[in-house]
RNA sequence: GUGGCUAUAGCUCAGUAGGCAGAGCACCAGAUUGUGGAUCUGGGUGUCGCGGGUUCAAGUCCCGCUAGCCACCCCA
């Protein structure tokens, strides 16, 4: 027993092993395959950024405004983890230019995300999103797109009791009138709701719709609702998206209360959630269309649209149901010395690599502890090595599940292997 | 930021009215004159998370701290 503790990973953050590995390539080869297969190409960024991005794209956030991992000032930039992805994603298209090729420009990216807030299930301080953006287009086949992308990838993975929720929440021209709506409907109440709600009434009074507080709650449905107010143009978007989702086959609820508390969002909002769950905490995906990202990042006014999708969520589930992945053997082959003959083993080793995975039992027990470890190992074949072989360059190869064992020349591993 | 539960061997955990610290698994060795799977036998020195308190006596009761998990808020 050590004196002190040991070190253990850090907080909130946690280690895939390799048992685990099969699961996490299959749910991201799902997201790439299905990516490519609507025509997405895949983008990588970096995961720092200046803090500056991150914040114009999110001060109200608190996975801006209090869940950010800052580092260390070093010279001049001051930079954090990224809390997300789409920030970056829209710089990165006008640093590299892809603003000036076709449009839009259809990407895809995988990668982890950093936010420090309190971990519990399903919410990690380093997490994975497959995020999908279509930059530069403003038509509603695009937000319809993504959306049957995004539900393409959670069938894909063998994730098919979802649910869909869909609003949109308007843009530049109609917010505003409705916001000054939703702020007189709600004045007289204000003493009856929430502290944070409160602060919310004035400051962004969308969130106060998605509030999940108890004692909001009664007055939700009384509340105007922003698709009876959209100006001509959104309501136009709306229908059409709707109508794509419909022809599609998409399954869909309309949740007027689905908002997303930041101006640039325009438009189209939604989320997918695990069918018996109802707790945010549970979102598997979401995402909306962001027409004033761009501009607030300073870069040209840009129209987009996409979704994050949350790796460790999708798994989570993929692994409940999903039958248990076969636990393959690490190698095929394992060479056993029989003795102090490292110098030999390695080099049998290396004669089977050739044909198949080879790996070299080193431990200096005995023959019965090799072989045992071997076989719960699940290796085909033990090539055996004993001095008196070593010295005349043989072996003896094992089959492990026929036990059948034939005594042979290095030089005649790889075709019996094989 | 708030609350609940938990913390004992490498792992999973038991520990009964406070009275010398336990099991299973895993691992090693042997039975098998150096060849796996089954069986049997042997192999444990653990600051009982840390710090205080009560007591003749604390893994056990009380307080504080830390960590983990779960939930709330919020996010994927």
């Amino acid at each position: 027993m050590p004196r002190t503790q040991p070190i253990k990973a850090a907080r909130g953050v946690r280690d895939i092993l390799p048992a685990a590995i099969p699961l996490w390539r299959e749910a991201e080869q799902g997201a790439a395959d299905v990516a490519r297969r609507f025509g997405y190409q895949e983008i990588a960024t970096p995961v720092i950024e200046q803090v500056e991005l991150i914040q114009r794209v999110g001060e109200d956030t608190d996975a801006v405004a209090k869940e950010l991992y800052r580092l260390e000032k070093r010279g001049s930039q001051d930079l954090a983890l990224r809390p997300e992805a789409t920030a970056g994603v829209v710089r990165a298209y006008f640093e590299g230019g892809l603003n000036q090729g076709p449009q839009p420009s259809r990407l895809y990216l995988i990668g982890p995300m950093f936010r420090h807030d309190k971990p519990q299930k399903g919410r990690y301080r380093q997490f994975s999103q497959f995020n999908v953006e279509v930059i530069g287009g403003a038509s509603p086949g695009f937000d319809a797109e993504v959306i049957e992308l995004a539900g393409s990838w959670l069938d894909e993975v063998g994730v098919r009791d979802v649910r869909l929720e869909l609003n949109s929440i308007g843009d530049a021209k109609c917010r505003p009138a409705y916001l000054d709506r939703l702020k007189d409907y709600y004045r007289p109440l204000k003493s009856r709701l929430h502290a944070d709600s409160q602060l919310r009434l004035e400051r962004n009074p969308l969130r106060l719709l998605d509030s999940k507080v108890g004692q909001d709650q009664p007055f939700k449905s009384a509340a105007p609702k922003i698709t009876d107010h959209l100006c001509a143009d959104c309501a136009a978007h709306w229908a059409l998206v709707r109508r794509l989702l419909d022809a599609a086959g998409i399954e869909y609820e309309h949740n007027p209360y689905l908002v997303r508390g930041l101006d640039y969002y325009t438009r189209t909002v939604f989320e997918f959630y695990p069918g018996g769950a109802r707790g945010q905490q549970d979102a598997l995906a979401s995402g909306g269309r962001y027409d004033g990202l761009a501009e607030a990042e300073g870069w040209p006014s840009t129209p987009g649209v996409g979704f994050a999708g949350g790796l460790d969520r999708v798994i989570e589930l993929m692994a409940v149901k999903g039958e248990p992945v076969g636990t393959r053997p690490a190698a095929d082959v394992m060479v056993l010395p029989d003795g102090d003959l490292a110098v030999e083993a390695a080099e049998v080793a290396r004669i089977c690599r050739s044909v198949r995975s080879t790996a070299v039992d080193y431990e200096p027990k005995s023959l019965a502890a090799k072989m045992r470890s071997a076989n719960k190992l699940g290796v085909k074949f033990v090539v055996l090595l004993s001095p008196a072989d070593a010295a005349q360059r043989t072996a003896r190869l094992r089959d492990m599940s026929s036990g059948e064992q034939t005594d042979l020349a290095w030089v005649e591993l790889p075709t019996r292997l094989a």
